[in-house]
DNA sequence: GCTTCGCATGGAA
DNA sequence: GTTCCATGCGAAG
């Protein structure tokens, strides 16, 4: 490698020396150094191949650049911020480094030849070497292919980054910086020029950090330049003198410098310089294969300390063609604990792993190429199953599709499991969006939820697709220096990131940042929301879909926005059953009759529940919106407008409206049409699907009330997404033309500020306790209607053929107040479907009667009846069960639930 | 009634 | 104004 370049090797003139901190005019004494991104070799003057070979690069140009760590053990500064420097020290456990001195002290050490294999890293103990072609030993001295495929990245960078090193990378800010970095890069070279001068007269402050000498002392001759082990003439051109097993001079032959530039985008200054490269940055294959990759990719990562801090990963270096074509949203930030996650089991040097491990994947000396990453929305971790891909992404990094039916395209995941997903498009304005579809498998398996982060990487030479993953939760945990918990494939190994140093801490195989417990909570525990944040019904492995973790805002696109839901809010809606049962405790002073159901006891707060459901439909006595509450009239059955938080009796009166003494008396008149009211009703489906809105809250699934349940819990906060007016409420909302009030999906759900007013768990107010109490309820009701239906149907259709009354026209029978009660059931449908569909009463109501839930049943005959006192005990026995709740015009209430059934009528 | 598929929509960049 | 893409929604199974 550091033979002699030869002409064919030389890149265009000029030739000046690929260092830019040099860029001397090379002479005939010039070496070649890392192996450029085009093949070719960085051209180094002699002096500065000198200095690579040797593995002073960092002493001698990036002495005044961030990254410089200590020795954990020794004490010896290493420099940790750059590629060049990043085989010089050991990530451990417990965060920091050791110098690879101290390291080789501490570590099971692999035999290594260093004469045959100088550049094979440490084989550290606990790691389980490789079982491919390299047993027993680091893959670290890779060969000259491998080197290329990594060499070609690190090609003359640009003059920003190339030899800041030290320098982070920020994900909003990047670009806005160049300038100051300019500056920087400026004040570097001359700084570094008076490094090269001082170097080069031998002055011992500049070589003060010769990682490896003979005796390993961590000390002895430190800043003696001419001390064992150390070149005391770094321009001799050769590395003779230098024992190879005791000299990093794998620096140069692996990384170093090659990967100089590389470290910037991959580290941060949180983390002191520890972080190390991790990954060859992607080049968008067709888009851009034909251009000069020598160009590709870099100056993005240009960028200003200052705003890095909360920034884990380095972006890839990208110029700014590719910057145009991929949005920086979908840069990779790769980290190690993903490479690890894509390399598979991976010993110590995890900065190193996407060089070195790839046994998993390949039995050859292979090359990870990062190429994008997304961010989960809703709809990619919803079942649906399809993720949606960026369409630059895809164009440039998947096979190019002509037909929307696509091709298959086989991805591994972490675990080497290879998946199988049909990668396709969808015409579109003209245009393409492309998907993955089955994806589901996939993102289940690794428990990805909207907000998470997919990494589409390549393995090179074969060009495998490998998928990893980042929890949304992982950055938090770094910002917490937590550690985190393995994943699914790795089972419950515990792992650990340093989070200020980024340093993994032997994470799992097939793990890279598992969801943190603390930060977001038992994720076991949590029950499946859908894609609107709301709980999904079909257990713990569900998506959540919580917001997006807080990353840099210019790393969230639009639709991002969307998700970026406070954690608080977020953890509003994730409820765990147990938690969701915390919420479900009656008022302290109720006292609960026991139910009795399918033999399990349960207690009823009769005014508890009656306070908001009254044993009747929510919608027709009570339901919320627009920051207020409406409900009817016991008497007179006219619905009045109260505020959200009011407390309402056991029996809502208008005498009980106090908030509007102009209608605290059945005599005034309902501030609202029926129409309006019936707009205002929140339904589970929009306006097309009113008709088959299920009025009846008894007959509500529990899905269905959880649905409700979320949406009766953010209608206070999406007042604001709605339509305040009811004439308005069959317009499309200021979020989406196709939402309606009481819609629950997550475009919806969320204010449009994305800070609307916080719902506590321990929230009294009557959103939340109506949310609390329905839950509730309908969980009973819902059992309830499993065990009883059909049997007590049958007897009540016995019993209401008994009281056979000339059948009106499909009318809901609502009782008068203090009706004889064996009349309740004739509102029950007897036409002998009884199916409970949601359009009717259900017989069951009057079986239950005596029981608890029974009695909100029998709350709601009170209250229903006044409404419709006119037919009372009238039952139509030839209405067809989706009409048997239609309604009298005279009835109020009675008309709006045939306004909510049939708008047209 | 549920799921899947394919396209349409429209907010955001 | 254009493009992207998250997501809604109807049709079909």
């Amino acid at each position: 490698m550091s033979s002699p370049q030869t002409p064919a090797a030389v890149a265009a003139p000029p030739k000046i020396c690929f260092n830019t901190l040099c860029k001397e005019k090379l002479e005939a004494t010039w070496r070649k150094g890392w192996r450029l991104r085009s093949g070719s070799y960085a051209d180094l003057c002699a002096r500065c191949f000198c200095t690579y070979e040797q593995g002073m690069f960092c002493e001698t140009f990036h002495s005044d650049v961030a990254g410089w760590r200590n020795c954990e053990t020794c004490g010896k500064r290493v420099h940790c911020g750059c590629i060049v420097s990043f085989h010089t020290y050991a990530l451990l456990d417990t965060g920091g480094v050791d110098c690879i001195t101290c390291a080789r002290k501490s570590f099971v050490l692999p035999a290594l030849n260093a004469a045959d294999t100088p550049n094979q890293m440490l084989h550290v103990k606990n790691w389980k070497p490789p079982t491919g072609p390299f047993p027993g030993h680091w893959m670290w001295n890779a060969s000259s292919k491998l080197q290329q495929r990594l060499q070609y990245e690190f090609d003359r960078p640009s003059n920003i980054e190339k030899s800041i090193p030290g320098i982070r990378s920020s994900i909003s800010a990047q670009e806005k910086k160049y300038e100051d970095l300019q500056e920087r890069i400026t004040s570097s070279t001359q700084n570094n020029q008076i490094i090269r001068e001082r170097y080069a007269n031998g002055d011992p402050s500049f070589s003060c950090n010769i990682y490896h000498r003979d005796d390993g002392n961590p000390t002895a001759g430190e800043n003696d330049p001419t001390s064992k082990g150390l070149i005391s003439d770094p321009c001799l051109g050769s590395s003779s003198g230098v024992n190879p097993e005791k000299h990093p001079n794998f620096l140069k032959e692996d990384s170093s410098p090659v990967l100089l530039g590389l470290a910037a985008q991959f580290s941060s200054p949180s983390n002191g310089g520890k972080d190390a490269p991790r990954a060859v940055p992607a080049q968008p294959q067709r888009q851009v294969a034909a251009t000069s990759s020598q160009k590709q990719f870099y100056s993005h990562n240009a960028v200003d300390v200052e705003t890095q801090g909360q920034i884990r990963n380095g972006r890839p270096r990208m110029d700014a063609r590719a910057r145009t074509q991929l949005l920086p949203r979908y840069w990779p930030r790769i980290t190690d604990q993903e490479l690890q996650q894509i390399t598979g089991e991976y010993p110590f040097f995890l900065s190193h792993e996407y060089i070195i491990n790839l046994h998993a994947f390949s039995s050859s000396n292979s090359v990870i190429t990062p190429l994008f990453e997304k961010m989960l929305s809703a709809s990619d971790a919803g079942r649906i199953g399809r993720l949606v891909l960026p369409k630059k992404c895809a164009e440039a990094y998947f096979p190019a599709i002509n037909q929307p039916e696509g091709l298959p395209l086989k991805v591994q995941d972490a675990s080497g499991k290879e998946w199988v997903f049909q990668f396709r498009y969808w015409p579109n304005n003209n245009s393409r969006m492309y998907v993955l579809e089955g994806v589901t498998p996939c993102i289940q398996s690794m428990q990805l939820q909207a907000g998470d982060t997919v990494t589409f990487s390549r393995i090179d030479p074969e060009g495998k697709l490998v998928m990893g993953f980042r929890k949304a939760s992982s950055i938090s945990a770094e910002q917490d220096a937590q550690t985190v918990k393995s994943g699914p494939e790795g089972g419950n190994e515990s792992t650990g990131v340093d989070s200020n140093a980024n340093i993994p801490l032997r994470p799992p195989k097939g793990i890279i940042e598992s969801r943190n417990p603390s930060s977001h909570g038992d994720q076991a525990t949590l029950p499946k929301f859908d894609k609107g944040g709301f709980i999904q019904k079909d257990g713990p492995l569900g998506k959540s879909s919580h917001g997006p973790s807080k990353r840099k805002g210019s790393s969230l696109g639009s639709k991002s926005k969307r998700l970026r839901i406070e954690n608080e809010d977020s953890m509003e809606l994730k409820l765990s059953w147990e938690e969701a049962q915390e919420l479900l405790r009656p008022p302290p002073n109720s006292v609960p009759s026991v139910v009795v159901i399918e033999g399990h006891e349960f207690e009823e707060f009769e005014k508890f529940l009656y306070s908001i459901f009254i044993g009747k439909p929510v919608e027709k006595l009570l339901f919320i919106s627009d920051s207020h509450q409406w409900a009817q009239c016991e008497e007179c059955s006219k619905w009045r407008k109260l505020p959200v938080d009011a407390l309402l009796p056991y029996r809502f009166l208008c005498s009980d409206n106090k908030w509007e003494p102009e209608r605290s008396s059945c005599l005034s008149a309902q501030e609202l049409s029926l129409e309006q009211l019936a707009e205002l009703i929140p339904t589970k489906s929009g306006p097309s699907r009113r008709p088959k809105v299920k009025v009846e809250a008894e007959n509500i699934e529990v899905s269905d009330g959880l649905d409700t349940l979320a949406n009766l819990a953010i209608l206070g906060e999406a007042e604001a997404a709605f339509p305040s007016s009811s004439s308005a409420s069959q317009q499309p909302t200021t979020k989406h033309p196709r939402h309606r009030p009481g819609c629950t999906c997550i475009v919806c759900i969320q204010p449009p500020s994305g800070k609307g007013p916080k719902h506590k768990q321990t929230c009294t107010c009557n959103v939340c306790l109506t949310v609390k109490r329905r839950f509730r309820t309908l969980m009973l009701r819902r059992e309830k209607r499993q065990e009883a239906e059909t049997a007590r149907k049958q007897q009540m259709q016995k019993e209401l053929q008994q009281q056979l009354l000339p059948p009106a026209t499909g009318v809901l029978l609502p009782q008068p107040l203090g009706h004889d009660p064996s009349s309740t059931g004739s509102i029950i449908n007897t036409n002998g479907n009884g199916n409970g569909d949601g359009n009717s009463v259900s017989p069951k109501k009057v079986v239950m009667s005596n029981e608890g839930l029974a009695d909100e049943v029998l709350e709601h005959k009170k209250v229903m009846v006044p409404i419709s006192s006119p037919l009372k005990a009238q039952i139509d026995l030839n209405i067809q069960p989706e009409r048997e709740e239609e309604s009298s015009p005279k009835s109020d209430a009675l008309g709006i639930m045939k306004l909510i059934r049939d708008p047209a009528a």
